[in-house]
DNA sequence: CTTATAAATGACCGATTGGTCATTTAAGGA
DNA sequence: TCCTTAAATGACCAATCGGTCATTTATAAG
């Protein structure tokens, strides 16, 4: 690893974080700057813009979620046990996988009308999350552990649709409440689909 | 209504749309006077500082808000038909509550690291809509229309997180589709515990 | 209509924003 | 070790930020 690629890491995991807690209109150079102990010269080294610096730090993102995911659902053994590995990863209030709540919510949802190339990257990012789930509920069902009839899209849309809700419900509530009871829910959706 | 009222009033209305699109952060004092095409001290005159006029907006999304919320709920009819009348109004991909998405998902995920006053607002008017929905599956339940097993509290919370995760779905990918798939289960949810 | 009061105005303020660049410092292959 | 190349620096820039205030204009009660 040069020293650039060094520098330019540094600049991405310190802004990261700032990013997610204060939003990109929110976050300033001079944020990262402090964080990073660096001139501002020194950004532009590395960096076109500011939008730059925010499109590396949603790459960042995807990446650790996709090592997070893939993770999860490697656990050995079957299906159901793999999704609730998954389940026991994203819905667990005492251990968040970002500061600051989840960069897909937080950056997705002020990017939709602001900036479509981070909006792009997190619909990917979604997508590859339900097919995670939907993956492991049809190799369920081939293993005739789950029921046939069971529409492995549409559940994996409903489940990540409720995760990120109780992340959003846990983020403005706080006590992690009502993150359990959709854990819960949800394992026993799998249960009940189970034969 | 006086014309300070009239004034106010046009301020927030004006502003509200744009603070929900852009964020608070990403909102200038500048887009709001081109909204309104008032002078800048005109701002002043009705409001101690831009934050003051966020909070404002804040107030006017809950209160149009519970007014739909209300509206939904008051339909004629046993409690399966309010609850969807509520989903039909939440989940309509064509016609969407409000401009620039959920604003309590919106504003709320921005302000929950930035803006305690807001994120209490946003709280409360979650608990809101939680008690709306549970409050008319416990009707239900006592009318002998639905199961009196049902956890009203925990379907209102489920409920809930899937309809803000299916914006949050539907704000990045578009289409519509994932938000006809959640009020479809949420809808069989309900069927299913009917007597 | 008069007049006291309140609303609206926009020039102005200091601070901060994102961004540039000539110069200095450091890296690392020959 | 030397020397070319690249990284780091921070003073500097125009533009914009949120906010102020003396002045002008409009309101509306008497």
């Amino acid at each position: 690893m040069t020293k650039a690629e060094k520098t330019k890491q540094l600049i991405i995991d310190k802004a990261a974080p700032i990013f997610n807690s204060k939003g990109i209109a929110g976050t300033s150079l001079s944020d990262i700057l402090e964080a990073t102990k660096l001139a501002k010269g020194s950004l532009y080294v590395h960096f076109e813009n500011k939008e730059a610096i925010s499109h590396a730090v949603v790459d960042h993102f995807v990446a650790h979620k996709t090592k997070f995911l893939s993770a999860a659902f490697s656990v050995k053994g079957n299906a159901k046990k793999k999704l609730f590995s998954y389940l026991d990863l994203v819905l667990n209030p005492a251990k968040p996988l970002f500061e600051g709540g989840c960069p897909f919510l937080n950056l997705g949802m002020e990017a939709d009308d602001m900036d479509q190339v981070i909006r792009a990257k997190v619909k990917k990012m979604l997508e590859t999350e339900q097919s995670f789930i939907s993956g492991t509920i049809k190799q369920g069902i081939e293993n005739g552990e789950f029921q046939a009839d069971w529409n492995a899209k549409d559940f994996a849309t409903t489940t990540y649709a409720m995760i990120e809700g109780a992340i959003m419900i846990t983020r403005v509530s706080s006590g992690g409440k009502s993150m359990k009871t959709i854990a819960a829910f949800l394992k026993n959706e799998i249960v009940r689909h189970e034969i």
